[in-house]
DNA sequence: TTTTAAGCGAGACGGTACGTCGTGTCTTGTT
DNA sequence: AACAAGACACGACGTACCGTCTCGCTTAAAA
């Protein structure tokens, strides 16, 4: 047992406000702009104890990814009525707001450090969406809608790269584009 | 049309130079390292010669991104052989060497400080790899493999999204996951 | 000749300003207190500018004194009806003064840097006072009124050390101190 | 009188402890390098310990040379047969080893930090020498050498500074520099 | 004996200045 | 005009100290 040690604890709200200050920044503002002494003062705190905790800018911003707080929310219902289409639809719109752009462009610049960071970060990003993609998924298979034997973890990330990269690279989405991604994924390329 | 001007004429030669330089050190340390010094010093430039050329960072590395110096060569052969699983595989493959990497994290941040779209940078770095990507398609409806009726431009998104984001997110990728992948893609995911 | 060097020339109006704005903190606030950031901001100037021309507030306020920004200007008449007495007063008062005070004690600070630095400075801020008193002294062995055989510069030497170290040991001096001091000076210690 | 206090009473050593630390740090890498940490690492005391006794580095420096620790020795017989020259040869060699000179110097920054006037400072510090001084001229006064209507204050204040400028402004002082002082003291410099 | 108030080591905390580095602009002399 | 070189204004970086503030533990006098 060591967890008695020795001097003034650590405030552990400053953490969480850290945090938090960071994804409000970052958000708003880019992570260009982002600024040591900016997150230090929207959380109430010196700078001296944010570099007590985080060595780097890239780090804190790696930790708020990590720990969740700035993946996005994909507020749908998972039920079993809601179709591929509809998820579609709906993560490439939350995407491409303005706060989750600013985002994944910042994943970029807090992958910096390492060069397996960022698998980690991406991962974490997006874990939120993929277990409620994954969910949907299984789901789908339970009522026979989607067929057995397909790999759902691989099903998952095609359908997560696909909606990340249109996005990124045809911001704004179309709807029809989205219509036809989703069939190319519900119903194969194979001729039959 | 007055083309002829007064003056010293450009270097033409340190516009490659430069941008030969950028992809370079980009490739080498990053955005984030990338400085404006480093890039002046290899093309064997004064600083100020870049910045007669371009206003900003960012905006060498955009260039250097729509000019197709940092796009991925692709060298695969598009011969009517290569199936979709090979090209998962060298496409995977390629994308996941440390230069590549670190031009995609790049476009990120370039995006966010330059002027331009980031989905035109996307769009210039994905070009190559999807006209090739395309050409194989055809080639695979013109043969009877794949379904005429497919959207053939949302199935090259799809696939591209899909083989980026497993580069970002699933550093290495491993070959049952490509192989699985390239199963979804082709057979769907409905059952029949 | 390689007066004609390569480049944008430094603001040699930046050097003075520096060092003016250096002293007028100095006096006004105490070595303590001055910052780079101050002395750069009422020179008009950007702190960097300061960077590339002295490495450290120490040695701004050591070129400060050796430029003769900051000694004392003892602007009494030379001539040779001054008396001694006249001198050791005026000395002290000018001496004891705020300014001149925090001139005094920044030169400790400013020495810290190199050990026999500190008596170059010394040296330099009491040199006016010193080359004044010497004439004085002088005009007096001229006139008879001083014997001819003392050694001026030992003779100097003390006068300085006297007024200084009353003026510090004796803030604010005693007018009858300092008549007693002359006394001693001029007529000496041994029995006749 | 109330002496005797509840809890656990201080620790008597630390206070000796601290001030010899700041001592010995002092005068081994002067006053601007002089930090807390350090003098309470080398008391081998907690930092909080040091502040619970003295409100700020400055009053530690000014308490060191108040109670004596930072005084000089001037560990000279002072028997009859000493003169003033043999007393100003060896207070200066004294006063011209390294560890004077940082305590010197130091005295001005504690002054300008501390509430305490400069001047009490400086009479703390040269407090034993000048009683040796002055012990010294009073044997030369009774003993017949030395003429009796001298204020012998003042004598003692011209001496002090002399030597003290001396070790400050030519270090090191030379021999002969030093014999023409103590001529110019003894004799005076009124031509008779 | 048991309180209980203070001392103490350790270290977090809000501040502030430091010295460095990078950006984008400007000003020299030279080509 | 372009160019190499480098100064300039600006502003963020990460470090170091200051003086204050909790923590848990120890120590002795008071209850």
């Amino acid at each position: 047992m060591e967890t008695s040690r020795r001097g003034r604890p650590r405030n552990a709200d400053a953490d969480r406000a850290i945090l938090e200050a960071t994804r409000d920044l970052l958000v708003a503002d880019g992570y260009e702009r982002l600024t040591m002494q900016a997150i230090a003062s929207r959380a109430g705190v010196a700078r001296q104890t944010v570099y007590r905790r985080w060595p780097s800018k890239a780090r804190i911003v790696a930790d708020a990814v990590l720990s969740g707080h700035l993946s996005p929310g994909f507020d749908l219902p998972t039920d079993a009525s809601a179709s591929l289409r509809d998820w579609l639809h709906r993560a490439a719109m939350q995407l491409t707001d303005a706060a989750h752009l600013a985002v994944i462009r910042a994943l970029a610049a807090a992958a910096v450090e390492s060069d397996d960071d960022a698998s980690r970060l991406y991962a974490a990003f997006t874990g939120p969406g993929r277990r409620q993609l994954l969910s949907l998924l299984e789901a789908g298979v339970a009522s026979g809608d989607l067929r057995a034997d397909a790999d759902l973890e691989a099903a998952a990330d095609a359908i997560l790269g696909a909606v990340l990269y249109t996005a990124l690279a045809r911001n704004p989405p179309q709807t029809e584009h989205l219509d036809a991604l989703a069939d190319v994924l519900l119903s194969g390329l194979t001729a039959r």
